[in-house]
DNA sequence: CTTTATTACTTTAACGTTAAAGTAAGTCTA
DNA sequence: TAGACTTACTTTAACGTTAAAGTAATAAAG
């Protein structure tokens, strides 16, 4: 049995006219409180919309008044507990609601079909600008979507640098950084754990770590999951393997947080000392990475910072913003220093 | 200065229309695969459509055929690293844009103003229905706004059921099995850690506690913190003051998993043993909950289920579903016992 | 060869609102 | 006391689309 709620035809301004005997325009005007209008019919009027239960209908509004480019799109790839668009949107949906936009968001799940289902469907509803966390590093057919109709900023590290607006990291800094500064702690058998789908974020990690492992002269040590991607799980097999090969480095960065907590929990399980016999790093400063049980060293993400570069940009684009803003935004990781690494022990082979 | 890429004017059926010298309403059927139009005109009309750029706008669209209540609108609190809604939202996300509707979230940022503005900002944008998790129990302005235009469902512990549409769950339930579970165990002095704001959640779970340990003749303790509300941090300062105040229970049931795995570090960093020493037990069974270094005994909330709930309800409400269902569901939380709980030990007092 | 149907359109009107132009009645000014 | 100005409206048109009704040309039927 269907249900038909949705057949009662909802009060209009033409409703209210009716009531008061004046023109549909005089009710609109006075419910804007627009100039030319008495102060008595005001009155009349929200009385009589309070009534009857008017509620303004914004696709008529916004026909009409041509500027429907209020409302601010963001499709992002997913929005559980591990990733960090949960922080961005929350900054950009700040941001928006202070000026009085609304939001629109899509949550991809990783699905290129979807992705693209969604961008068609915000361009329809033509949302000022578009804020997109891409699934991958292919985006022509996003491109092509919004062209001309949506200016799009790409949020995250999954792109390139020769898009017109973006707001990316540069994890390549995380890479060097996270070898140096285990270099100087006196490790020299550093290993990098990756997982997998391969995108520029990880593609950059690698790339920092290879060049500062090879000017040091040392040998590169990388582990890549094969398909649980990035997850505590991840962490876990990976350890678990170098368990067995018997391989152990004395110091083992993770490409993200999540996988380092399943190395520490891991080793652990296995008496191995953190960060007395093994030291560990990962990247992207959780919320829960620096709980007591983990107490990570690893690199921050701004997500916050990035959510609202991110809506600059797109107020900026939709001409509402006073100054000129740089459309092209790249942040430096920043390294947070905690429990998890340390000095390496004279022995350092398990 | 103010950028100027919203007044440019994208191109309608008409602009179509008039480069293939037909009527626009043939070319609106033709984009719509209409019958009435030819094979030839339809080939036609999708290649200018591509080649000038044309998108279809949702709003005239929507205003011409009064079938604007495609959207599912959501309201919540937050949507941080420790909430539910991320999850709800997942699941509500996923069945509207496998039906075609869209989604439309505010966060509310547990501001009660911004909670309404976000609620008339929806049902002026006339989603079919709304779906909100209230930042308080007080509900009523909502209600008054959404009055007659869209239909609510309120998610959520946060109100009482006398709602016409809600999926909540059961929390007095998880008071009552707590108890009756470290009861068993032998545990004799069982401590209850509670957050602000209280809200019908906190209500609930501490009526099921008190019930469980009045009938077994049992002392309540009820530690509860004035500010940080639900965080790691708020767990970790209420076990300070126990151990400052030298009243170990043996037991520790925590509203929240957040503050359990404070009260477990804190513990740990004090020498006492999890689950030798103390039991700790918490509520809400987040992803990092079952990690090795908490090993927590909480109980789940099908937040997923919760959501998909939800949107049925939102879509059998919209006259989307075939079937009646039920519009106000229970979910009663599932117990999953971990390692962060065991046996008494003979001698409990620390 | 007229009638009836079918195909592929066109024309008109409507959705609910706002913009812009028009106007009647009253007030002020010189 | 005519003309200009002000107030508080009304009328008309438009936004981009779809629904519904109308129609010319061709095909099929009897």
């Amino acid at each position: 049995m269907k249900n038909s709620s949705n057949l009662n035809r909802k009060p209009t301004i033409k409703d209210i006219a009716k009531k008061l005997n004046v023109s549909h325009v005089a009710v609109s005007r006075a419910l804007r409180d627009a100039p030319d209008i008495s102060e008595e019919l005001k009155v009349k009027v929200r009385q009589v919309a309070d009534e009857i239960g008017y509620v303004a209908n914004a696709y008529a509004r916004s026909l009409s008044s041509k500027n429907y480019e209020r409302n601010i799109g963001m499709i992002v790839p997913s929005i559980g507990v591990e990733t960090a668009y949960n922080d961005a949107f929350k900054a950009i949906s700040e941001v928006a609601a202070s000026k009085n936009h609304s939001m629109l968001l899509g949550v991809s799940e990783r699905d290129k079909h979807l992705e693209e289902m969604y961008c068609q469907s915000m361009c329809e509803n033509r949302v000022g600008a578009l804020i997109v966390s891409p699934v991958s590093s292919e985006i022509s057919a996003i491109k092509k979507i919004c062209k001309g109709i949506v200016p799009l900023i790409f949020l995250g590290g999954k792109i390139g640098r020769d898009e017109s607006h973006y707001v990316m990291m540069n994890y390549k800094t995380s890479g060097r950084k996270a070898v140096e500064y285990l270099y100087e702690l006196g490790h020299r058998k550093i290993a990098l754990f990756l997982y997998f789908p391969e995108n520029n974020t990880i593609k950059q990690k690698r790339e920092g770590y290879l060049e500062a492992i090879n000017e040091r002269g040392l040998e590169p040590i990388i582990y890549s999951n094969g398909d649980a991607s990035d997850t505590y799980e991840a962490g876990y097999e990976l350890s678990k393997k170098l368990l067995y090969e018997k391989n152990m480095p004395s110091a083992i960065w993770c490409a993200s947080d999540l996988m380092a907590m399943g190395v520490i929990d891991c080793l652990k399980n296995n008496n191995i000392k953190i960060p007395e016999d093994v030291s560990v790093m990962g990247h992207d400063n959780l919320y829960f990475s620096h709980f007591r049980a983990y107490d990570l060293t690893t690199f921050n993400v701004p997500k916050r910072e990035m959510g609202e570069a991110a809506v600059n940009i797109a107020l900026f684009l939709m001409g509402q913003l006073d100054q000129e803003i740089s459309t092209q935004i790249i942040f430096e990781p920043k390294f947070f220093e905690r429990g998890s690494t340390g000095r390496r022990k004279d022995s350092s082979s398990l």
